[in-house]
DNA sequence: CAGCATCCCTCCGGATACTG
DNA sequence: CAGTATCCGGAGGGATGCTG
């Protein structure tokens, strides 16, 4: 057993939450997590982490999002201090988004999680399909 | 600009999913991403990465899971083979949920997110209060 | 170009009750 | 103890149309 694993449970109270009058953001890895957790997140922070990039460049990158969601989901980052959006006052007028230290930093651990899906992805399809056979 | 991360999505197609006709599950960091996203997983994965859990003990980890959610994302995340479920024949019978060698190698990356999210924990609700103060 | 507003619907997930 | 079954409200998210 990872002794350093069970101090984090211990230290931060990972599993308690809105129980006994809390708020969910007194658990750190689910309130940071709910900014991982929306359908586009990971791969808009993905892509900002290659370069800046302008809304509809940023559209074109991902096919299938919509315009409603890339708004929501970019509103969601730059709140949560991870993208940086800064609007050129040209005719017609552009806006670009980039990341922000604190987002770099974020990156930095869920590139990790990225690399792992790449490498391990048909692993997981496997596991899948094995399931889904034999149960 | 990190040339690993544009090689990233070159070479993985990280972007493209459903356009042109291709599934969802050609994009790993999409497909693979599912597991975290749920809201639960990512907790449950910490748990386990801790020790071997029995259902009710889950459930009282976590006490605001419901017990239908702890089921489902049990079921999820044993099906993308995170997570292996043991019966045991006892009377009443009891069921052990345990991490994978999969499951292991996942939440090593996985643990890098956890342990950044607590670090920045204050971080990001700095950001997000300065945000919804003066936007 | 970069969005906001509106409508609408799916499905996530909670509450409750029931089984092996 | 460890689940299934059912009902149901609300958030997530798509499609469309309009603005500065």
């Amino acid at each position: 057993m990872d002794s350093k694993i069970v101090n984090l449970r211990t230290k931060l109270n990972i599993f308690k939450a809105t129980s006994n009058g809390a708020n969910i953001a007194d658990c750190p890895v689910r309130d940071v997590m709910q900014g991982v957790n929306g359908k586009w997140s990971s791969l808009l922070m993905a892509a900002l982490a290659e370069q800046p990039y302008r809304f509809g460049e940023l559209r074109r990158l991902v096919p299938d999002i919509s315009q409603r969601m890339l708004t929501q989901t970019l509103h969601d980052l730059q709140r949560d201090g991870f993208v940086h959006r800064e609007v050129f006052p040209t005719k017609p007028p552009s806006v670009e988004y980039s990341l922000t230290d604190l987002g770099r930093s974020m990156f930095g651990a869920l590139h990790q999680l990225i690399l792992w899906a790449e490498i391990n992805h048909g692993a997981v399809r496997e596991a899948r399909a094995a399931f889904d056979a034999g149960g």
